[in-house]
DNA sequence: CAGTAATCGAGACGGTACGTCCCGTCTTTAT
DNA sequence: ATAAAGACGGGACGTACCGTCTCGATTACTG
């Protein structure tokens, strides 16, 4: 079961150069943020890393794996330990939004989303690193319900939809800039909704 | 009205024909919906629409602004008459969550936002196309709000994007299917807290 | 019969531009010449016609047809009218000679008869550029057969491989310079042989 | 005679295989024969000899190298010992055509040459593989002067240019068979002027 | 018999040319 | 002036191969 996982006599001939893939995802996220996506080159990619596009291709079959297992890199984001639900919540969607705002990842996510109807492959890839940004949320609702602050019977995922929702929304599909009084105003109100729908 | 769009003696030589405008437009949704952004390549649309490149790029500058026109045709919402505020948006909001789902527009919008950012034109051109589509959830919420269905002082842009957000999300980031009872527990979560928010 | 060559209504669309044609084929040669086969990259040979990369490949599939296209170009042997039979052949043999050594010709030749092997349809391009560079040897046999000055009978195909072969295997095969002595010492022996073989 | 080769100490180390030696020409010979210069990949030669590519690189500097080593050991062309001159001379060059004509030596020999004029080490490499094969017919010429079945004063170079020249020449630049009608013409014709201009 | 040194298979690496594809422009003739 | 046709310059993509390198595993000689 996890005996496949072990490397039992380490795998024959040279092996893959870790510092390389650092440098590939690093330049990567570089050309990302200063060129955009399409301006991206992979030839550019490998001339900033030091790698060789041999070496890129032999990691990754297409140049938008290459980005997504880029992205795979970004931090998670940290629920704070201590404040009402609101607050945390805040607080975790504010990280969230600043990452979209002031990294690339804002420009290409689109992009990764458009591809990915078309690739299963990258669907695959993909979902687990939208899935872990939302976690947070989650966890911070389910500790809330535990201690009495939201009623029982939330719909966790549901919640996570109307948090991230009009946050994601806002940056990606408005072209607006999404600030702290915004995410304060959806957590409220989202909140209150939930209060409202045990209430009534 | 269409006076004013007429000059004093009308253009010279071959006038542009319609026909060839509407077959290109068709063409771009229907390769759009067959093969996505990326394989509906401009010469494929010139090909099914009997047209030529030419043809093409004398009306729109870029491969993007054609697909932005071709969107711009699709019918606008259109917010039932009668029923609750609830019923009223869930309704609205099917009608969008069924054309984003069912039409090439779920598949071509991400990669529209994300060509935005780096094309302010582009930007100009989908921010009405974007905006339109929510305009009808506003006109709901001023009128309930006048029969006195929610209370006064709700900032409507931000109860567009509490509405629309998790739809769009779900459809676009998150890749899963919305159905009605998924749009009705938004309604009612967004009612509840504009609601609620009004109470305290 | 000869319809189909005319152009009845000349071909549609934008005319191949026969100044890139020229331009690249003299590239071709150029770079063939200052660099060798293998570095004379049809990146640089579009470089330096000014032409695109596509506008080759539109015109020949591969590096080889464009380099056996080029060849095509090459002057053809021009047999002098006065002399007798060996001065003739000398003379014509002398150009061939010089143009194998003095141009890029004789540095590709080999390339492209290697590669023809694989390739039926260089074949069929190559087989006429080696015939016409032969024929006037033919002719200048032909025409002392008729003056009495070869006896009659003689093998024409075989009377050309006796001259040409020594030549192309010296410079090819061998890797040696071919200077006239030389030429003329093939040329004696060779109708030294013709003759006595009638003579027998 | 072999002690000269084998110093005082033998070298350390593990000793190099000859039968991956051995396995490795056979393995380029047979992809030679089967897929052309080009396509026989030196990852594909090592592959089917078992071998790895460094195994080859220690050995060898380049393809091309490989290559030549490869036929190096193709057998001597071997002369005859009874009949006439021109029977000696075409059996041994019937020899040499058939192996240019049934052994992937006739598609290559014309890549190594082309090779040969960017390559100073190929040329030195290559030199005496093609010098021993024409060399039995300086042997046959010079028995048969000894003789006094040709002439003396024969220059047994140029001979050999004049009886090996045609063959290899309609074999790889016309790309046309030679049998042994031709070459019993070749030869004929050849001795014939070798005694005209002895007699002349 | 343990140590050392060169070889072996495997396969990753940098480099570079190839040939394909598409975009947006330009140049024809025909309407 | 516009239309269809299609060539053009430009430039990214992904593939393939070369010759080098770095591994762990052999295999002989050597002290």
């Amino acid at each position: 079961m996890n005996a496949a996982q072990q490397p039992a006599s380490r795998a024959r001939g040279r092996p893959r150069s870790q510092a390389s893939e650092d440098a590939i995802l690093d330049a990567t996220l570089e050309l990302l943020s200063d060129c955009g996506y399409r301006d991206a080159t992979v030839e550019a990619i490998a001339l900033r890393a030091g790698a060789s596009k041999s070496t890129i291709y032999r990691r990754w079959p297409t140049k938008e794996n290459l980005v997504i297992a880029a992205f795979a890199r970004s931090p998670l984001l940290h629920a704070p330990a201590r404040g009402d639900v609101c607050a945390q919540l805040s607080a975790t969607i504010e990280q969230f939004a600043r990452y979209m705002q002031e990294t690339p990842l804002g420009a290409v996510l689109p992009v990764l989303v458009a591809e990915r109807g078309r690739n299963p492959a990258l669907d695959q890839a993909l979902q687990p690193l939208v899935r872990q940004r939302r976690e947070p949320l989650g966890e911070i609702l389910t500790a809330a319900i535990a201690r009495g602050e939201l009623p029982a019977g939330i719909d966790i995922e549901l919640a996570q939809d109307l948090l991230m929702g009009p946050v994601l929304q806002r940056i990606m599909v408005m072209g607006k800039r999404v600030d702290r009084p915004f995410i304060d105003a959806v957590v409220s109100n989202v909140c209150g909704g939930l209060r409202a729908a045990a209430g009534s």
